[in-house]
DNA sequence: CAAACATGTTTGCGATACAAACATGATTCG
DNA sequence: CGAATCATGTTTGTATCGCAAACATGTTTG
């Protein structure tokens, strides 16, 4: 068999090409963590949408998530893993790529 | 009423956002004009959806199509308009501000 | 004239994002 | 105390959309 190179377009990660979740990972790329209510504010999401979007993230291993209770209220907190991190700046750097901007 | 000043993100048009058309537009942005086969090898789409994506920018006016036939054969070429221009910076600028990359 | 080539278009289906409804527990009000 | 409100998320229903595959139309070749 031989090996062929097909020279292919890089392609994007659509779970974070996804402009929701690309909110949420330019986000906690900047912090140290961030609780739901403040991704709530920071992406202009929907609380059902940031934790659908926020689950695909957490299910990919991208964002790892702790739960807790402060004050007897249910307090959700988030960073990306460094698995996350690399998969975000591949993503930034095909993005570049795909628009030229090499 | 009161002209209350919601800092909202900029959202990413998503006619230009989906890979295949950012693509696409990435293309045109950087040449003259392309015809159908070129860009289906640029751009590594199956001529089926490379059509459908073409027809949607075409309809948005961010492209425009000419068909004319050459040694028999149809060949079709387009070019990206003055607004699809402005809307290829305009979703750069957003990304950029999106992502952080001010 | 049948088969293969060239250039696109149309269609059917599976995935997905979004808004709206639901869940759960704490706190406040009358 | 019982009802309403707040705080923090989760689940669901629907409508859209991208993709692969099938189709269309005409030309060249054997």
């Amino acid at each position: 068999m031989k090996n062929v190179t097909v020279k292919k377009p890089p392609e994007l990660n659509l779970l974070i090409h996804e402009p929701a979740r690309l909110s949420i990972m330019a986000t906690l790329a900047e912090v140290v963590a961030a609780d739901f209510m403040f991704l709530a504010g920071i992406t202009s999401l929907t609380r059902g949408n940031l934790s659908t979007h926020l689950n695909k993230l957490v299910d990919a291993g991208y964002v790892s998530e702790t739960k807790e209770f402060v004050n007897q209220k249910p307090r959700s907190e988030y960073r990306i893993t460094p698995e996350g991190r690399a998969a975000y700046q591949q993503y930034l750097a095909d993005w570049a790529r795909l628009t030229g901007r090499k």
